[in-house]
Parts: structure tokens; C-alpha cells; sequence
DNA sequence: TGCAGTGTTGCTTC
DNA sequence: CGAAGCAACACTGC
């Protein structure tokens, strides 16, 4: 669910929210979630440490901590970070904070993710910050610092980094022979993109989502360079999209869904011509466009 | 009621 | 070798 506009909303409100904090302990029900290394010594070792930075590559998001550690979060399909002063997590469920001031219309009270929450760094200043994850297939690891560049390597261009050009996106498509859509969202090309806004992407660029990416001629090409920006950027402005269970860390939803033209949209007529909106299967997922506005 | 479908990723299989 | 299938898990919707 978290694709990068997502990831980076998340990020950008911790940054906020937990920069500077001290983590304290930590409670989790699924130990599971902690891939490296074992809770006993995860535990041990994050217990005192300062968060001194957060950073998003790819979908997953890093958080510096002090004494060298860094912990690694990828949230894959349902998960959420979650950050309260009003609920913590006990003895296997959400419990609300005695006295504690919630707000009016706090999300996290009546949204269902609430029974999802399988970990919790209790923070200092009486802040939590939990993981919450229907299908338990969020990962966090905590490494040494130094080796996180090893954990990030096989990772592709950052479309939205400054040093991102066309040149690069251009050479870094050049030896892709599949069909684009799957292309956009190979981790290793490009970084970041998934599912939905890959379908958002090629409907703005007019690009058929089986295209041969060999075969996309050079205006295509830049169009396609400048719509993966635009999208993205639409995608942060409008804090995420909210299709499915997406939520930020206060437990409310994006808008991005409001403005999406095609995911999901099966049958509906199209935005622009009125035509109507197919799904197909690429690589076992489902691809949704306008046959009318995106030839091959 | 039951089964296909769901945002992700990486491993296994053919 | 690359592409396809599937597993991790649990819920929703048809």
C-alpha cells in the first residue's frame, strides 16, 4: 500500500513528531515484525538510544538512531506508524491513556487499525510510537549504521531526488525489455513506485501499461519522466492515497484517491475521453487504463 | 458460504 | 536465463 508519496508523508510527519526523542522501551506482541536481531537483544539495544534522523529511500523509511544504530522499516502492504500521546500499548492491545488528552477527533478511537498494532516504542515526554499491521508483513531491523548502505543497494533511481535527471532515467530504461508498467515498478530501475500510482503514471503519459518499454519512442519517454514527477508530487501534496487502508501517523486518511483518473476504476468512463476504464493482469497484478487514451 | 482479490517483496519453479 | 507462481497473513466484497 505505502508507495513512495505515502512513505514520504509518513517521514516527513515523524520528523515532526519523534525527532530528537528518546526511546525508552519496547512492547511487541509479533515478534515476527523485528527480522534482525533477535527481540531479546533488539530490545537491549534500542532501549536509551535518540532519534537523530529520518530519511525515506525507496519505500522504506530510516530511522537514525544514536550509538551507530539505525532501524529499517518497510511497512510492505497494511502496515502503519502510528504516533500518540494518548493510547499505548499493553499487554497485547491499545489501551487509551488514563487522563490523557486525545484529540476531538482523534482517528486512531474509531478506525479499525486500532486492533492491528503489534509494537510499540514507548518514547520519552509520554509519546508512543506503534506499528500497526493487518497482514503482519512489515519488517523492521535494526543494523549498524555503517551497513545500511549494503541493505540499499540494489535499489534504483529516486525519481523525486535532485540529482535525478532524465539522462539517468533514461539509461537506467534502456536495457528494460519487459512491458513498462511492470518496468516503473521494478525497485532495482526505479524507486518507489508500486501498483497504483503506476497506473496514475502511465494514464497522464498516455502510455498503454503493456507497452514494450524498448519500444517507447524518445517524446513518450520524457513525457512519461515528467508525469512519474508530477504524480508523485501531486501524490505527497495530497498527503497519500487513501484507496485502500493507507493511513498517516496521526491515523487519517490522504486524498490522492479523490483525484486518482484510473486505479481502480474499472468500467467507469474515462476522465478525459469518456471511454471506459479497463483492468488486465500484468505480472499477476491488476492493471487498470483508458484502451482509448493509452495505445500501444 | 466460499473463494477471488488486495498495496509488497523475494524466493522457488519451470 | 527470465518469467511466472507462490508464500508470508488476514480481511473485504462479490
Amino acid at each position: 500500500m505505502p508507495e513512495l508519496p505515502e512513505v514520504q508523508t509518513i517521514v516527513d510527519d515523524l520528523r515532526q513528531k519523534v525527532m530528537g526523542h528518546k526511546i525508552l522501551d519496547v512492547i511487541c506482541d509479533w515478534e515476527n515484525l523485528i527480522r534482525e536481531p533477535s527481540f531479546r537483544k533488539f530490545k537491549e539495544e534500542i532501549s536509551g538510544s535518540i532519534i537523530e534522523d529520518i530519511k525515506r529511500r525507496a519505500k522504506n523509511i530510516i530511522i537514525n538512531l544514536s550509538a551507530s544504530k539505525t532501524l529499517l522499516i518497510h511497512l510492505k502492504m497494511t502496515g502503519h506508524l502510528l504516533v500518540s500521546s494518548c493510547w499505548e500499548f499493553k499487554r497485547g492491545k491499545l489501551r487509551k491513556i488514563k487522563n490523557a488528552q486525545c484529540p476531538e477527533d482523534d482517528p486512531i478511537a474509531s478506525d479499525k487499525m486500532n486492533q492491528f498494532v503489534h509494537l510499540s516504542f514507548q518514547l520519552d515526554k509520554n509519546k508512543n510510537l506503534m506499528l500497526s499491521d493487518l497482514r503482519k508483513f512489515a519488517e523492521i531491523r535494526l543494523v549498524n549504521t555503517e551497513k545500511i548502505p549494503e541493505y540499499l543497494a540494489s535499489y534504483g533511481l529516486e525519481p523525486l531526488s535532485k540529482d535525478s535527471t532524465y539522462e539517468k532515467f533514461k539509461k537506467a530504461l534502456s536495457n528494460q525489455k519487459g512491458n513498462i508498467k511492470q518496468v516503473l515498478m521494478d525497485q532495482k530501475v526505479l524507486a518507489g513506485i508500486g501498483n497504483i500510482y503506476s497506473d496514475e503514471i502511465l494514464f497522464e503519459a498516455k502510455i498503454h501499461p503493456k507497452q514494450k518499454t524498448e519500444n517507447i519512442p524518445e517524446n513518450k519517454l520524457k513525457k512519461l519522466y515528467q508525469e512519474i514527477g508530477n504524480v508523485l508530487k501531486r501524490g505527497i501534496e495530497l498527503r497519500g492515497n487513501s484507496v485502500s487502508d493507507y493511513r498517516d501517523t496521526e491515523g487519517r486518511k490522504g486524498k490522492y484517491q479523490e483525484v486518482k483518473k484510473v486505479y481502480r476504476r474499472e468500467g467507469q468512463p474515462c476522465i478525459e475521453c469518456g471511454g471506459k476504464i479497463k483492468r488486465i493482469k500484468i505480472g499477476g497484478r491488476s492493471a487498470h487504463f483508458c484502451p482509448k487514451c493509452q495505445r500501444k
